[in-house]
DNA sequence: TTGTAGGCGTTATCAG
DNA sequence: CTGATAACGCCTACAA
């Protein structure tokens, strides 16, 4: 037995499809008899059916879809994942609430131009993009000049056509540097991989520390960290992000560190109560005001098609301070 | 300027949509000229062609989508999210190398037929369910009696219809109390929340401890851990997931506790050296097994329509050790 | 070897 | 108020 359609609908309660249609979508030009409408609510019922939002989308010409993009890295570790992760629940939950559907794409790193090509083909109607490659970007910028609204999260790159959200890296490095001035000890900043070359520069200088006060975690150095930790016993500690907050403050025992990490995907919770924070005001991240950002782009697209890809509000970024 | 179609591509090349299709998707059975078949790519590049998934899926009937569905529950904490996000990151990756789309889907706990319905809507081709409400089943059954494929993961339910793969708990628990004989001290367990009630009622059975050994870690209660904790001093923890492992090693400092975290998601790097770890078999946890069995029977649907819905294979537990 | 045409399930534009 | 009917972009017998 095949799927019901409206086509059967229609014959079952003698009605047109398009009346079936119209009553289905509650399209609210057409006015229809309460008791039709009764007729082809039930039958649908009883006929157990079901949508086709492929046939929907085919006709609307766009899909109901939005996009996470970020890319798979070799180099990254379990830390990367569970941010990448994070994000992906996090924007489920914005996209339901919305009325959307989530679409989650790792890209590759190397080869990014066939993952990309996906939101075209499946006529996703935005997207977030999470730390990409910066020769990535030549092929992005080839989908998405004009077309379909894209968000960057927290990736610095010299190119005005997107839209960017980003965390303000010298805000917070400054505000970290003041907050910790009483206290004594060598400074020093753990962070994950940041695939980006531009990002990872711009959080460099803001953090204006020697190299050697730096440590990168990757997927295969985590079993030095303890050493360098050490190396800084009782010093002043900037971590980038939540999970690698967690990470850091377990492998930090007794070691008298003062630890601050920057929160940056909401999960200020996990962490030990002897660590300090910098949060997002009101707790709204980078997340949040990008898929806001999107959101907004995609009703301008909606409403006029010559809003998008004239470059009117393109270039900026949208630079969130911790506190 | 519109998107190009095929038919764009015929008119230039001077040849039929068909002729195109056919060059497009390599189809074998028809001899195409390597003449006509290079100007038809030739023309595909040049005008920048992008094949449309929605329609295709709208022919195939299938959309090439497979969906991670879990339960958004208001009693979770970060942990769950933690556990989902993860969840959806693998998968993904198992979805790329197996030529499918992810969709992340998050079911109200409260209502979930609409949540769904989204995968009969989709045309999903296989779904992945993670921690589902009992009483959600029986929505979830008339929904997939018959059509997708569906895994349950780590749901253990008393329905012959799903197929399911589950960790073991009753010998995970046998092989941590034998590992810990050694040991005195009282023995006590710190789990995540569990959304569907057979399988908290399970893993209550084969820990075998008293309730107030038991900690359930919500979205509310993480600041009374570190008493439950206390008044285990010097006793043997085991610790449901590496997520909540890692939360538990943080919050036990100098309280010279055992803990053996039961890592389900691949993450054990992410604990620290002395907590000791139970692992499943070359890492092929429960995602693994479950996506490689819903890959199985969306397979024998697409060669045998008849296969699926016959109850042959269905009610049958996969069962996880950890060692 | 290539072309024609019907159909996939919806939506939307016209007529009636 | 309701009904035909033409798209939407692609696939695939069946013809030529």
């Amino acid at each position: 037995m095949r799927k019901t359609t409206m086509k059967d609908i229609a014959r079952e309660a003698k009605v047109s499809v398009a009346t079936v249609s119209y009553v289905l979508n509650q399209v609210d030009n057409q006015k229809i008899t309460d008791e039709t409408r009764c007729r082809v609510l039930d039958t649908a019922k009883k006929l157990d059916y079901i949508p086709s939002l492929t046939a929907r989308s085919l006709v609307r010409g766009k899909s109901g879809m939005l996009a996470l993009l970020f890319t798979r890295n070799e180099r990254d570790g379990v830390w990367k994942k569970l941010y990448y992760g994070m994000l992906a629940e996090r924007m489920e939950a914005l996209c339901k609430r919305a009325g959307y559907h989530l679409l989650v794409l790792g890209v590759d790193a190397e080869r990014p131009s066939p993952d990309i090509e996906i939101v075209r083909q499946r006529e996703v109607d935005g997207v977030l993009l999470a730390d990409v490659k910066k020769e990535a970007f030549r092929d992005i910028s080839i989908h998405f000049s004009m077309g379909v609204p894209i968000v960057l999260l927290n990736i610095y790159i010299d190119d005005p056509l997107f839209h960017k959200v980003v965390i303000d890296y010298r805000q917070a490095f400054a505000l970290w540097r003041e907050r910790s001035a009483g206290r004594g000890g060598r400074r020093f900043l753990v962070l994950d991989t940041v695939t980006n070359e531009d990002t990872m520069k711009t959080i460099l200088d803001a953090a204006q520390l020697e190299p050697e006060s730096v440590f990168v975690l990757t997927a295969g150095n985590a079993d030095r960290l303890p050493d360098f930790l050490a190396r800084h016993r009782g010093g002043r500690g900037a971590v980038l992000n939540e999970f690698v907050g967690m990470f850091v403050a377990n492998a930090s025992r007794d070691l008298e560190l003062e630890l601050t990490v920057f929160c940056t995907s909401g999960c200020a919770e996990l962490l030990p109560p002897d660590v300090r924070t910098l949060i997002s005001a009101e707790n709204r991240g980078p997340l949040d005001l990008a898929f806001q950002l999107m959101r907004f782009y995609i009703d301008a697209k909606d409403k006029d098609d010559t809003f998008v890809g004239s470059g009117d509000a393109y270039g900026e970024y949208i630079s969130i301070p911790l506190q």
